[in-house]
DNA sequence: ATGTCGATTTAC
DNA sequence: TAAATCGACATC
C-alpha cells in the first residue's frame, strides 16, 4: 500500500518550545489569536487568546521574579514553555507561561480568551480564565508543549493589537507605566475588558 | 510568631 | 468603593 506523504501535518500549527524562547513582549503579542487547548478527560477545552501581559524578569518590579528566587518563583527561573501558576487573593489561580532565555525569568500572563466550539464560559479575566480551564497550582511547572495544555497558531486570524498599562501593578514604581498589556481589539470580548 | 498585602472578582 | 480570603514574604 502506497503511503500518502502529502497528508497535512496538523501538529505543525502547534506551538513548540522555540516559540516560547522569544522575549516576553514578542510572545505576549504573538499569543493574541492563538488557540489554547486543555485536555480534560475525554474532551478538549479550546479558546482564542485575546489578552496577555508581559513580565520582564527580576528588573521588572511588577514581576514576582523581582523578589528573587524563592519556592514560589523557582519555576520562573527555569526553562521556557512551562507553566507558572500562583494563588492570589485567597481565591484565584493565575496562569502564566515562562518565556525567553532560561534563568532570565520572563513570563506572560494569560488574561482573557474567547471560548470556542460552543463552549459557554466567561474567560474575561485571569482568575476566571484559569478557573474555567481548571488550571490550579497543581499545574505549576507543567510543560505547555505537551498533550495536557498546548497552543495552536491560527495563521488565518489577524488580531488588531492594542497596548495598555498592566492591571493591578501600581506598586511597581515606574514599571507600572510600561505598555506591557496586549489586547486583541478585534475580539467582541475586548470591549468589556477593564481599563 | 505576627502583620502586610496582593499580576482579582463581585457586590453594594 | 470595598470586602472576601489565604499564602508568600518581611520583620520582630
Amino acid at each position: 500500500m502506497p503511503q500518502n506523504f502529502s497528508t497535512p501535518d496538523l501538529s505543525q500549527t502547534r506551538l513548540g518550545v522555540s516559540f516560547f524562547e522569544q522575549p516576553a513582549v514578542d510572545v505576549a503579542k504573538q499569543l493574541l489569536g492563538v488557540i489554547m487547548n486543555r485536555r480534560l478527560g475525554g474532551q478538549i477545552l479550546r479558546a482564542r487568546i485575546i489578552e496577555t501581559e508581559a513580565y520582564l524578569g527580576p528588573k521588572d518590579l511588577a514581576s514576582h521574579s523581582s523578589k528573587g528566587r524563592t519556592a514560589r518563583t523557582e519555576v520562573m527561573f527555569g526553562p521556557p514553555g512551562r507553566a507558572y501558576v500562583y494563588f492570589i487573593y485567597g481565591t484565584y489561580d493565575m496562569f502564566n507561561v515562562i518565556v525567553g532565555v532560561p534563568g532570565e525569568a520572563e513570563a506572560v500572563l494569560f488574561r482573557a480568551a474567547e471560548p470556542l466550539d460552543g463552549w459557554q464560559a466567561d474567560l474575561s479575566g485571569p482568575g476566571k480564565l484559569a478557573r474555567a480551564f481548571r488550571i490550579t497550582r497543581a499545574d505549576n511547572a507543567s510543560d505547555l508543549t505537551g498533550d495536557e495544555i498546548y497552543f495552536e497558531s491560527d495563521p488565518d486570524y489577524r488580531p488588531r493589537i492594542l497596548k495598555t498599562k498592566r492591571i493591578g501593578v501600581a506598586y511597581a514604581k515606574h514599571w507600572q507605566h510600561r505598555l506591557l498589556r496586549f489586547i486583541d481589539a478585534k475580539s467582541p470580548v475586548a470591549a468589556k475588558l477593564r481599563r
